[in-house]
DNA sequence: TGTATAATTAACTAAATAGTTAGTTAATCG
DNA sequence: CGATTAACTAACTATTTAGTTAATTATACA
C-alpha cells in the first residue's frame, strides 16, 4: 500500500455481498449495480478489482471451497482412526456449512445445471472434498472398519442432506405447525450431523 | 377450437423448450426470447398463452412436481406393505427423475436458494411428495417394520442423493479416469436406487 | 362464400444490464 | 511541500431484457 486509500477493506467487502447476493440469488439474479449498492462502492469498482463479474463470482465461490476442505483436512489430521474421521468429516462439513450457509447454496446451484458453465477450478474444489471422504472410506475398508461401499453415493447423502437441511432452514419453518417434528425445524445442524453419522454407520458396518 | 391453428401443440412447444432450458441455466439464466427462438415460434406467443415468464416458469416445474407425485402415488396403491412401499417410492422418484433429468434440476436450482421465491402452489408440490414419504415412514413405525427416524432427514437422504446423482452425470463422467468406479460413471439410475433402498432398510430396521 | 375469431407476426418501448472511460480524491514518501 | 500513484467516482455506451401493440393470417362454421 504505497498510495491510496484501504484497498484489501473495499475488495472484501465487495467479496462478501457478492457471496451473499450470489447465495440468495444465482449468478444471474444478481447484478453488479446490486452487488456496488449493497456493497455500498462505486460499480466501476467492482471492475477496479475484478476482470467481470464471472471473476468475482468464481472467486467468491473457490474461497469457500477451499476454506472448507482446507478444514475438513485439519479436523481429519486430529483423528485417529477412520471411524472418527467420517465422523470429524460429516461434523466438519456440518458446522461449516452452518456458519458459512452460502456454501450450500452456491453448491447446489451449480450442481443443479451439471457444472454446465463451471470452470475447471471451482470443480477441482468440488473435487477435492470428495477426495478426502473417498480416502476416508477407502481406508476404513482396507482396516476393516467399514463394509465396501459406492463413495460417490455416500458423498451424495451426506452433503446432498446437509445442503437441503440448511438451505431449507426457513422453509421447514414455515410448515412445522402442518408436519410437527417430522420436518425437524428446530434442530441445529448438530443434531443433523450426530444423526447422520449414527445413521451412516448403520450402513457402512452392517454387512 | 372453434377458429384459428393449433393452440396446443404450440403451447406445448412453448413448455418444452421452457423446460429445457430452465434446467439447464435455472430461471434468470434464460431469456424469453431465447425461448421463443428454440421453440420456434414467436416471442409474442409466450405471452399470448402465459402471463408472463414467471408463470411460464411456474407451469412448468408445476408440471413436473405434479406428474411424479401422482406417478409415486399410484405405485404406492400397488404396494402391500410399507416396506414395499419404501422401495417403490425410491424406485419410482429414481425412475422418473431419470426420464426426467430437469426435475432434479429445477428442484435443486428452487431449494439452493431457500425456497426466496418459491411460490405456494409449487411449494405446495414439494410438500406433497415429502407428505407421500411421511406417511409411508409412519405406518412402517406403527406396524413394526421401521426404527423411529427423523422423516425429513431420510427424505433429503433420498431425493438429495437422487438429484445429484442425476445432475451430476456428465461431471461424474470427465472424472471417471481419476477416481475410477468410486464415481460411479457407470451406474444406471436403477442400480442406484436398489443400492439405495439396501442401505437405507439398514437404517430403518437395526435399533 | 364470407365473416367472426383464434393464432400469429414484426416492430416497438422502457428499463436494466455488463462493462468502459476520463477525470478526481487522498494518502504516502522523497 | 509537492509529486506520484493507488483508490475512487460520475457519467457514459451498447446490448439485452421483459413485456406491449397494432396489424395480419388462417380456419371453422353459418
Amino acid at each position: 500500500m504505497s498510495a491510496g486509500r484501504d484497498s484489501t477493506k473495499t475488495k472484501t467487502t465487495i467479496i462478501y455481498s457478492a457471496m451473499n447476493l450470489f447465495a440468495k440469488n444465482g449468478y444471474d439474479g444478481v447484478s453488479v449495480e446490486h452487488i456496488a449498492k449493497d456493497a455500498n462502492i462505486n460499480k466501476a469498482m467492482i471492475y477496479y478489482y475484478f476482470k467481470n463479474k464471472a471473476t468475482l463470482y468464481e472467486t467468491v465461490v473457490k474461497k469457500l471451497l477451499d476454506d472448507i476442505q482446507k478444514t475438513i483436512k485439519n479436523e481429519s489430521a486430529k483423528c485417529q482412526n477412520p471411524k472418527e474421521e467420517l465422523k470429524s468429516f460429516i461434523y466438519t462439513f456440518a458446522s461449516f456449512a452452518q456458519k458459512n450457509p452460502h456454501l450450500p447454496s452456491l453448491m447446489l446451484a451449480e450442481l443443479s445445471s451439471g457444472g454446465k458453465n463451471l470452470p475447471e477450478d471451482m470443480f477441482a474444489g468440488l473435487k477435492k472434498i470428495f477426495s478426502l471422504l473417498n480416502k476416508i472410506l477407502k481406508n476404513g475398508e482396507k482396516e476393516g472398519y467399514f463394509v465396501e461401499v459406492i463413495p460417490i453415493v455416500i458423498h451424495f447423502m451426506i452433503v446432498g442432506t446437509i445442503n437441503l437441511f440448511i438451505t431449507t432452514k426457513d422453509l421447514r419453518q414455515r410448515v412445522q405447525n402442518e408436519f410437527d417434528g417430522d420436518v425437524c425445524d428446530d434442530c441445529d445442524v448438530d443434531t443433523i450431523a450426530r444423526y447422520i453419522y449414527k445413521k451412516l454407520l448403520k450402513m457402512l458396518q452392517g454387512e
